[in-house]
DNA sequence: TCTCCTTATCTTGATGTCGAGATAATGGAT
DNA sequence: ATCCATTATCTCGACATCAAGATAAGGAGA
């Protein structure tokens, strides 16, 4: 009896006309992300990073050489508001990792790229972040994490259409 | 090739020595769990809520009769800041949705507890949440929802810990 | 070339959250 | 009875986010 289904336990108790039978999954799926979500900080707290930044900062590194990209492609890739993406590079930028220059063909656009400082910090937040998760999914068999993997997906489209 | 196939390739190409397998699974997670927040939001707004009003008052609907908790109690249920908490339960009290009152039991502490108002709002809105929950799982098997929730609740163990 | 619509980014104000410290009451020990 | 550690809540400042509007440059068509 875990707390989601203490949850669902009281609204059949006090709404016996509701099916609560979706709130147990979407509520252990909430409960899962805030759990990946806690530990993950600490992992980016200790190079002096919050998911924001981690975040950004990835982008840029996963995208590969000159691992630079315009603020536009970053929104595609992160999926916040423009001024939210203003606001993390201006942060960034603050930090020394990322540096805003200009954009020879388009003159509305930066280019945001990783500093050498940013570079170095990314590569090795990255590594202990798989190591991270690699943890957190220890206690699940190969198979498990197949098999979770496939209803993810199977989750995922269904919930995007 | 999903979103989170694309992102774990490109960490291929870039650092071929790191294990992204449980990046694919936590990727999965927490797309998951964005997509469904994006659909209950939706929900929720239909009745003059967001997610953290809505809270607050389920917490209390589901606690059953009196309808009243004391903000600590709040807190233990929500796992948010104090200070969150005394914002949440300030703007639900200018709505007219839930009202605090003495607790003669201990002057240090408050009741808070549904109006008749915010009774009537959470019980027409949580059954509307409870048809949108359905809806984003409508297309998975009864099979489908039971291993899901097996395995949500094998990873959540393993998370916590 | 000029106009005007579109695109790319930034600015601004409102909101929600956290965390540390402040305030106030409780309750056990002396 | 008084002290003091604990408990319960609130206050305050810093941040992150969003949405709407502002700014500025590109680009197509007359």
């Amino acid at each position: 009896m875990d707390h989601v289904d203490f949850i669902t336990q009281q609204w059949g108790q006090e709404r016996p006309d509701l099916d609560v039978t979706a709130m147990g999954v979407i509520g252990r799926v909430a409960r899962l992300y805030l759990a990946y979500q806690r530990e993950m900080h600490k992992t980016f707290a200790e190079f002096g990073l919050n998911a924001a930044k981690f975040d950004v900062l990835a982008t840029l590194r996963r995208s590969g050489p000159p691992y630079t990209l315009s603020p536009g492609d970053l929104l595609k890739a992160t999926m916040v508001a423009s001024g939210t993406m203003t606001n993390r590079i201006d942060r960034l930028e603050a930090d020394g990792l990322v540096k805003r220059t200009v954009n020879p063909e388009d003159s509305r656009s930066f280019l945001v790229g990783l500093t050498e400082e940013g570079f170095a910090l990314i590569d090795r937040a990255v590594t202990a972040h798989v190591q991270t998760q690699a943890r957190l999914l220890e206690a699940m068999s190969p198979q498990d994490v197949e098999t979770f993997t496939a209803l993810l997906g199977k989750a995922l489209r269904a919930a995007d259409s």
